[in-house]
DNA sequence: TGCATTTTTAGAATAATTCCAATTCCTACT
DNA sequence: AGTAGGAATTGGAATTATTCTAAAAATGCA
């Protein structure tokens, strides 16, 4: 008699705690995101993730990518008009985007900015999260 | 002998200025998204465009719009998945989305924050624009 | 007037994502 | 252990917003 309870991750509790499944795919899509921390689109997920599991399909990668980020154990990046990208970064933080490499930085962002930010809203205006997006340039290395 | 030189209207000045001629509906894309600020999408200015001029195509009121963007006459809004909207509001300022309702308001960043901002970037880092979404509610007025 | 260029147009093509219906997999209960 | 019921996965079709394409129209200028 096995103990059906106990969770084998915290990636495993934290799809508990908003109500769904630990499964091979969400476990792997998730241990594909954290690896490497390059901000990469479902369509790369795929391509990794494909690598360790070759039956998995398309739509399982989107299916976990969306319950990953349901569950708060990842975040969606949308820039422009450009596909989704995934975050398994959870501090507050914002997004520079390099427009000549098309590379994705995290930008730390301090509570009190935050802070400053939200109290730029009427009064009334509740926001459940704010996005900040940079787009620029990044100083070339090569020279 | 008329003055070729003299564009008619301040849109058209900005368009010149970019190096796009003034045409009937670049004019009219620009007048419609001023007459109703409610940021509407391609389709939604494609139907009310289409009402004074029957013939316009939606492949025009793309090029007209994206025309416009490079003209700095209109800023392109996206959020998360949805469709691009368009803002002929020039200010800077963040756009509070609200998930109710769907409809996107207008907040005015002051200067100062977006220095803020800005100054969150490591050094060589430069950033054209800086784009703050808010996501959340509205108070309900019917209560 | 005639030529080159820009713009518009209708429809085809594309890209990312979602939907669908059919399995497969778990979990809980007996 | 056996099985019913719900959850998850799968492959492929469908959808949506947008871009592309090639031809026609408009425009500005020599």
């Amino acid at each position: 008699m096995r103990d059906t309870e106990t969770p084998t991750s915290a990636v495993a509790e934290q799809l508990a705690r908003s109500g769904h499944r630990s499964t091979p795919q969400r476990e792997l899509v998730y241990r594909t995101l954290i690896s490497k921390r390059d901000h990469p689109t479902a369509d790369e997920v795929f391509a990794r993730v494909k690598r360790a599991k070759p039956t998995i399909s398309l739509a399982t990668v989107y299916n976990c990518l969306e319950t990953l980020v349901h569950s708060d154990l990842v975040r969606a990046v949308n820039f422009e008009r450009g596909p989704t990208r995934y975050c398994p970064n959870l501090r507050p933080h914002a997004h520079f985007h390099d427009e000549a490499s098309g590379v994705t930085h995290d930008i730390d962002l301090p509570p009190t900015l935050l802070e400053q930010l939200r109290q730029l809203l009427p009064a009334g205006y509740s926001a459940e999260n704010i996005e900040v997006n940079f787009h620029g340039k990044v100083p070339d290395k090569s020279a």
